[in-house]
DNA sequence: CAGTGGTCTAGACCACAAT
DNA sequence: TTGTGGTCTAGACCACTGC
């Protein structure tokens, strides 16, 4: 194995799939394929087989023992091609027991953003079975330049924060954060008792205050920090669902009271909302 | 190199970068973090660096060549750590070039899903500058098991389908398929003409027929296919947002008259979307 | 214990970019 | 031509799982 032993591809070797036509010219109908590096070649070979069934979720693929010689190929080239099916999530691997077909996605669960008033009460997604896993964590700081024009604020004012951690007898896990400004803190009545209250309180403070809310929501999606991956069960190739809801007057809507991050898992949970035409 | 050469990391060689306390005992501070495998020690070196701005936004890692040096690893182990940091979206490597720092992200573009209504006419996102990329893809077909219960129909009934590519101004796109059932398309004037126009065209025919129009709006992610990644300009490391829409009439909501799928790039947007208290 | 995946080395050739 | 990243091999040891 001294002399050239890469470039085309194998073509003698036991290979029982897929390698393209022979490297010779009469390209068949996809030429493009037949030229991808190997290791993608059998990603897409085994992606082909979980799709068709052929490998049903919950089975194990074969071993990479046995891909090496099925395909013909050196260990790292197997692990290469298992591993772009980690990275789009099709598979997850389990030390010392096997490489998995990714389950069935189960159907995510609706956590629906929809906000409902019934007069001066107001009921959010957290009223619809989400509990505390643990001590939500409350401070007191001053927004920085990022934060800053999010919150219609200047930099250096102070505001409270809350990073509460909340679970849903599905199972799954949720990350609120919320900002609120210390002046609202101090001039909306009902605030300054509990300026940690849930969201819905809040609004049902400012509201009380004759204030007309209005609601900015953003959502967005980023991979996520390994931390992050843990608190909220994700796998590998899973990425973050990020929604962030800030509260406005009706009518100034450049300075904002009150400021939401919602960060979840999307294969186990599902943004919602409802509107209708008005 | 027969003998022994891994294990406990190497402690010997020119390392000049955070290698953990000497394989002793006397773990300092963080004994885990000594015993995290060496790839990922120099991954989480370069994210540090990356994160104090050491290596700013835009500029390029050091070579492999001169990696392996530096931390006395081998180039597998260099690309590996590489690699975690690309998957984490924190870099992106040309081939040829080198690896850079992934720039400051440029604030995405709001895509504002807020539907907006002037008397019988409705406004969406489409009218905020979007065009169409290429000539629609539409046909005919029918509901598949999957699609079904989304529509609220029947497996095997018919159904017409649009796709279309939109760019804006900004560079961003997002691919928008639509499903309008056969039923729908011979019952409401205006529709019959043409199945295909925009949903804010059709969400006006459906209104001007007399229906009060209600929705359901869907928000997930998950990791693109590559085709997906090429056509939403997306680099490795990036998931795909996809946002589903579901028209209902605001009474029988089981039945849906449309429904719309919109996939794009979080890096580039972000969707939006006003509420205010009624 | 055997089997599976995880990490690592040393060395090679290829493809792309810039000089 | 040089340098950078991309793919690949052959062989080794480690860590976890389960018999």
């Amino acid at each position: 194995m001294s002399t050239v032993n890469q470039d085309t591809p194998h073509t003698a070797p036991p290979v029982d799939v897929p390698n393209g036509p022979p490297p010779g010219t009469g390209t068949s109908s996809r030429a493009l394929l037949a030229r991808l590096p190997r290791y993608q070649q059998i990603a897409e070979d085994l992606r082909e087989q979980i799709h068709t069934g052929v490998l049903a979720p919950g089975e194990p693929l074969p071993s990479e023992t046995v891909l090496i010689d099925r395909y013909g190929v050196s260990r790292i080239t197997v692990r290469a091609a298992v591993r772009a099916l980690r990275a789009a999530g099709l598979v997850i691997t389990e030390h010392g027991r096997a490489t998995y077909v990714r389950l069935a996605p189960t159907q995510p669960v609706d956590l629906d953003l929809t906000i409902r008033r019934v007069g001066d009460r107001f009921h959010t997604w957290e009223d619809d079975g989400w509990t505390l896993v643990e001590e939500p964590t409350r401070y007191r700081t001053t927004v920085d330049q990022a934060l800053a024009p999010q919150l219609g604020m200047a930099e250096g004012e102070p505001v409270f924060v809350c990073e509460r951690l909340l679970t849903h007898p599905s199972g799954a896990r949720v990350v609120h954060r919320m900002w609120v400004p210390f002046t609202v803190c101090t001039t909306v009545p009902g605030i300054e008792a509990d300026p940690f209250a849930a969201p819905a309180a809040l609004y049902g403070h400012l509201t009380a205050a004759g204030r007309d809310l209005s609601w900015h929501d953003a959502t967005t999606a980023r991979m996520p920090t390994p931390d992050e991956a843990t608190t909220l069960k994700a796998d590998e190739g899973v990425p973050l669902l990020i929604h962030t809801r800030t509260t406005t007057g009706a009518g100034d809507q450049s300075q904002s009271m009150l400021r939401e991050e919602l960060c979840l898992n999307p294969t186990l949970l599902s943004l919602t909302q409802e509107t209708s035409a008005r």
